[in-house]
DNA sequence: GAATCCCGCCACATG
DNA sequence: CATGTGGCGGGATTC
């Protein structure tokens, strides 16, 4: 509420908002939710749910995510969390793998546009084209399993899907900042970098795009930022690493007064881009349901006691919100009066869409003020641990949170 | 007008 | 064959 600023009309009423659903702001409320120690397995249909997006979109930032090191697939619809720990190690590799390749070398032609490197007069300068740098699969090789010759061209259909990857597309972009000292590259040199030269437009077209969605959630850890160049005024992001990163994620944005950072924002909610939901409809069904939440309450009670104290590397821990200086929250008053309050779950959907109240025109649940941090630690223990024995609660969230757009139909 | 990038159809992969 | 994954690009939003 105090820090909601500029950049928004405060209520622009309740129209639809591309903001409010942006792969960041997605990626952003994912890591508020399992970036956490005791975080072990993360379910996509959970975390679909719970984060209140169709499962597709879980889809994107989970490859993102797990091309840096932050999840690894488990099995099927399961992940495990590393966390940002896992980050380093990721970067170093993709960093090794791209020298060793060598991929990285020559295409800054590209990029040297006048000023720049105005530093060392050092430089790389091995210009063999070779057009596709785009070297195939990365990690392991073994394909294993083209029953006949696949050679080098073996393109198994499924090569070439992974070829076209998320992950893939988001290693070989961070491999462009790892692997050399430049510090500022658009999405369209990437692209162009990535794909050969000479590509089609509607090939580069479709590139990009998927940068910008790698951008976006890159851009919500703090990864990389996006500034304009100083000259061209045009849009480029730059490599930030790991310095901010693992904080950035950790606490809240205080700072979000900015203009948005990039991929960062508003909630998620609901609202379909076109469905032009006509008028009010009395959503917020009266879920009678009571899904114990005493269960919840006794889950708290146990993590707060061995609230873990194995963060042998970070000292830095909820940073700037301290935890229980706050006052119960719990109580709410329904603003419109339509909401009704569901105990707990008020608190939940903090977790979910915090910090953003300056959107208050979807979920009015918490439009109110409560201190949306007070609960974070405790409740996320709860989520990352039921992660999927609350498939009741799931259930009940989701019904909250998607009453509104989710077909009534 | 250009830059962004959400949305969800639908082809593949897997179970 | 059902369900899980996730390319892809039309076109709505923002800038």
């Amino acid at each position: 509420m105090a820090l909601v600023e500029v950049n928004e009309p405060v209520s622009k009423s309740q129209t639809y908002s591309r903001k409010q659903k942006s792969l960041g702001l997605l990626c952003t409320n994912f890591l508020k939710l399992y970036n956490r120690e005791d975080v072990h397995l993360i379910g996509l249909d959970n975390a679909a749910s719970l984060l209140g997006v169709e499962r597709r979109r879980i889809y994107d930032i989970v490859n993102v995510l797990e091309s840096i090191g932050v999840l690894a697939r488990k099995a099927k619809n399961q992940y495990s969390w590393k966390g940002f720990k896992g980050i380093p190690r990721a970067l170093k590799e993709l960093k090794e793998e791209g020298l060793r390749e060598g991929f990285i070398a020559h295409q800054y032609h590209a990029i040297r546009d006048a000023k720049v490197s105005d530093d060392d007069g050092d430089d790389y300068d091995d210009d063999d084209d070779e057009r596709g740098l785009n070297p195939n699969s990365s990690s392991q090789p073994d394909r294993s399993n083209s029953s006949s010759a696949s050679k080098t061209l073996g393109a198994s259909k499924s090569d070439n899907r992974r070829e076209k990857s998320l992950g893939l597309l988001t290693q070989n972009f961070v491999k462009l900042f790892v692997c050399s000292n430049v510090e500022l590259i658009s999405l369209e040199e990437a692209a162009r970098i990535l794909l050969g030269d000479g590509q089609h437009a509607s090939i580069m077209r479709t590139k990009v795009r998927r940068l910008y969605d790698i951008a976006n959630v890159l851009s919500s850890m703090h990864l990389i930022e996006k500034i304009h160049h100083p000259e061209t005024r045009k849009p480029a992001f730059r490599w930030l690493g790991l310095k901010f990163a693992d904080v950035a994620a950790t606490s809240v944005d205080f700072n979000e007064s900015k203009k948005r950072v990039f991929g960062t924002e508003i909630t998620n909610t609901s609202y379909k881009r076109n469905k032009v939901e006509p008028v009010e409809k009395n959503m917020y069904p009266k879920l009678n349901m009571h899904v114990k939440d005493e269960t919840l309450e006794n889950e708290v009670q146990m993590n707060m006691l061995d609230q873990d104290m194995n963060q042998s590397s970070k000292s830095y821990r909820f940073g700037p919100f301290a935890p229980n200086s706050m006052p119960k929250p719990k109580a709410i008053a329904p603003e419109g009066s339509r909401i009704r309050k569901v105990h707990d779950f008020e608190s939940l959907a903090d977790i979910y869409c915090p910090q953003y109240q300056n959107q208050e025109n979807v979920l009015s649940i918490h439009s109110v003020s409560l201190n949306p941090f007070t609960h974070y630690p405790l409740l996320s223990d709860i989520l990352s641990e039921v992660d999927m024995l609350v498939g009741l609660s799931r259930e009940v969230l989701r019904t909250i949170y998607f009453s509104k757009s989710t077909t009534i139909a």
